[in-house]
RNA sequence: CGAGGUGUAGCGCAGUUUGGUAGCGCGCUUGGUUCGGGACCAAGAGGCCAUGGGUUCAAAUCCCGUCACCUCGACCA
């Protein structure tokens, strides 16, 4: 490739909406430009690199037997109303009309796709298992795209489905799949990753991971133990449950606190309290009935996890809005709340045994001081519905747990039988009984992989790709192309590195070295290769490496060897 | 969806308070001089000031609406 001829600009300044380094620099380097919100155009050293990932994965999910498909972007209306998600999933799934009225939806995912394309085909235990995948466009249409390449609506995804006769068989593909993406996101060039336990969401299903770039731009919270290696995704981590209780039970006392609403006034009012003996509760409402108020009540450090919250009560939640209700905000309390009408109260494991807590007294200006949850509540159940704190003890080992962000590079699911059933896909079994096998699914994110690879390799000079995935290995710098013999030597290193099957980009451009230098730094070639007057006069060239572990000037004769041999122990 | 912010040349920005011929830097074109870490000189090209309505002799600037983008939050296979 020419210099001179990529389409792509390339600037000095950084747009302004960019606020992390891999969307800056992407967009400073001329590898994509914003079409829509969330919608991008890669340019060819972008489009390069997608393909270079994508062949990675492809080799390992072949490895594992995988069978490489293709289904359909567009899919009817009717295909998703068999596993039901047509009406479950919300706003992100776009749905639309052909010209004959015919409802259609833009494929967010493709589970319904992989048991449509599967169930007529396959009908014995002994065509199982298999894992069928693709590499496709996905559109998503996220209320809140960001971050460049990181979160957006359309985007190419490998997505994997697998079919198994029992748990058993699904578990050791699992594994398999689980080590695959292990080899995948290494050959890639990712260093900082790891596999976290996680929650399984819309998709079904019991156990899942989520492959997770451990960075502070990551928008996932992550609960790790540095002690025993415990990590989990926030959304299902668990820590050890400490429960305060005094050895004096106080008797109970309505206090008057005035306009104090949250624990932070209340404690302040109340002569600076600890929070740990405050109860907090947070409201949320059930999706689509607004009627019914869902009171959760946590130790007043801690948080509402909603994740785990809309598992104990098997529903999806949304934060609620008071206004109609009997409730008082900012004075709710467990004491006498089963009065309230239309109330669900979830209390968590926190407030087992707690006493002389302070709690609302369900009436404007009011708290409840010295309530004991043995003698003055009668909770049958208590839940474990709170955030992990950074500081938690394990719930393991019992050592500090640490919070960390990270961005989540893949994912992978065990199913169970969620699609096979609603699908209707069955196989006979060795007995000859029918019965519905079970799935495993494994995404990954080709562009997110580009972006996360971008943000844990870039430095203040710009992109630095690892050789793997680079969009050229060498950028091929001629200095003074008004110079003749310059020019030649260049042009015929250029071709003989083509030639030995070196991916190069030519910088035939008449500009001054700086100017070149900074192209090469931005886009993050990780092979610099300079040929100018000065390296001809001693019939070298000068070869160095993007991140600065190899310099030196190498003979002409001897420069295509070198360049392999420095490209062939990067790979 | 809630809160805040921004829309002026390809990119980064000034101009808006106080209405009066649309500017700067980078980039781009042409010519010349330079040439190993974003060179210099000269001459150019390029803008319906997001958009639709007002107000006014006159609107980038004031008023009302809409849209887009960004940030934080909510949602997220």
């Amino acid at each position: 490739m020419l210099m001179s001829k990529l389409v792509g600009e390339r600037t000095k300044t950084s747009p302004a909406d960019a606020v992390i380094k891999s969307h800056a620099l992407m967009i400073r380097a001329g590898y994509m430009k914003l079409v829509s919100n969330g919608i991008w155009s890669l340019a060819m050293p972008a489009q390069r690199i997608a393909q270079k990932i994508e062949n990675i994965i492809r080799e390992e999910m072949n490895a594992i037997e995988g069978q490489e498909c293709m289904f359909p972007v567009v899919m009817p209306r009717e295909m998703w109303e068999e596993s039901g998600r047509y009406s479950s999933i919300g706003d992100e799934m776009v749905r639309f009309k052909d010209r004959n009225g015919r409802d259609l939806v833009l494929g967010m995912t493709h589970e319904e796709a992989a048991v449509q394309f599967a169930r007529d085909a396959v009908n014995s235990y002994q065509q199982l298992p298999f894992m069928i995948y693709q590499i496709q466009t996905k559109f998503r249409d996220e209320g809140r795209a960001r971050g460049g390449l990181i979160r957006v609506r359309e985007f190419k995804m490998k997505d994997a489905y697998s079919f198994h006769i029992n748990q058993d068989d699904l578990e050791k593909y699992y594994y398999r799949a689980y080590d695959a993406y292990d080899r995948i996101f290494k050959r890639i060039g990712m260093k900082n990753f790891i596999a976290v336990q996680s929650d399984s969401g819309m998709m079904g299903g019991k156990i899942s991971h989520e492959f997770m770039l451990l960075t502070d731009v990551g928008e996932d919270t992550l609960v790790l133990c540095p002690e025993c290696g415990y990590k989990s995704n926030m959304e299902v981590a668990t820590s050890v449950v400490e429960n305060y209780a005094d050895d004096e039970e106080l008797p109970l006392e309505e206090v008057y606190t005035a306009d104090a609403k949250d624990i932070a006034e209340v404690t302040k009012y109340l002569g600076d309290m600890p929070a740990y003996k405050t109860v907090k509760a947070v409201c949320y409402n059930v999706k689509g009935d607004s009627e019914t108020t869902v009171v959760c009540f946590v130790r007043g450090d801690l948080e509402v996890n909603e994740a785990k919250l809309k598992k104990v009560i098997r529903k999806e939640v949304v934060p609620a809005g008071l206004e109609g209700s009997a409730l008082v905000a900012g004075n709710i309390g467990c004491l006498g709340i089963e009065k309230i009408p239309n109330v669900i109260t979830v209390y968590d494991a926190s407030l087992k045994g707690a006493n002389n807590m302070v709690t609302g007294a369900n009436k404007e200006e009011y708290h409840i001081k010295n309530l004991s949850f043995n003698r003055d509540m009668n909770v049958k159940e208590f839940y474990d519905i709170a955030k992990v704190v950074e500081g938690a003890r394990c719930s393991v080992c019992g050592k500090p747990l640490k919070l960390q962000n990270g961005i989540e590079i893949g994912n992978i699911f065990q199913l169970g039988t969620k699609y096979t059933e609603s699908m209707g896909m069955t196989v006979l079994n060795q007995e000859g009984k029918a019965i519905n096998p079970i799935m495993g699914c494994y995404g990954i994110g080709v562009g997110r992989a580009i972006a996360s690879v971008a943000e844990e390799s870039a430095d203040e000079k710009g992109l630095n790709w690892p050789m793997a995935i680079a969009p050229w290995h060498v950028y091929l710098c001629a200095l003074r192309t008004d110079d003749p013999i310059v020019k030649e030597k260049a042009e015929k290193l250029y071709a003989d590195l083509q030639a030995a099957g070196v991916e190069v980009i030519y910088d035939d451009r008449n500009a001054s070295a700086g100017f070149k230098f900074s192209d090469c730094d931005l886009m993050g070639i990780p092979i610099r290769v300079v040929i100018s007057p000065r390296s001809i006069a001693n019939d070298n060239i000068e070869v160095q490496l993007r991140d600065g572990s190899y310099k030196d000037n190498v003979n002409l004769d001897e420069s295509v060897s070198k360049i392999k041999e420095l490209i062939n122990a990067r790979i």
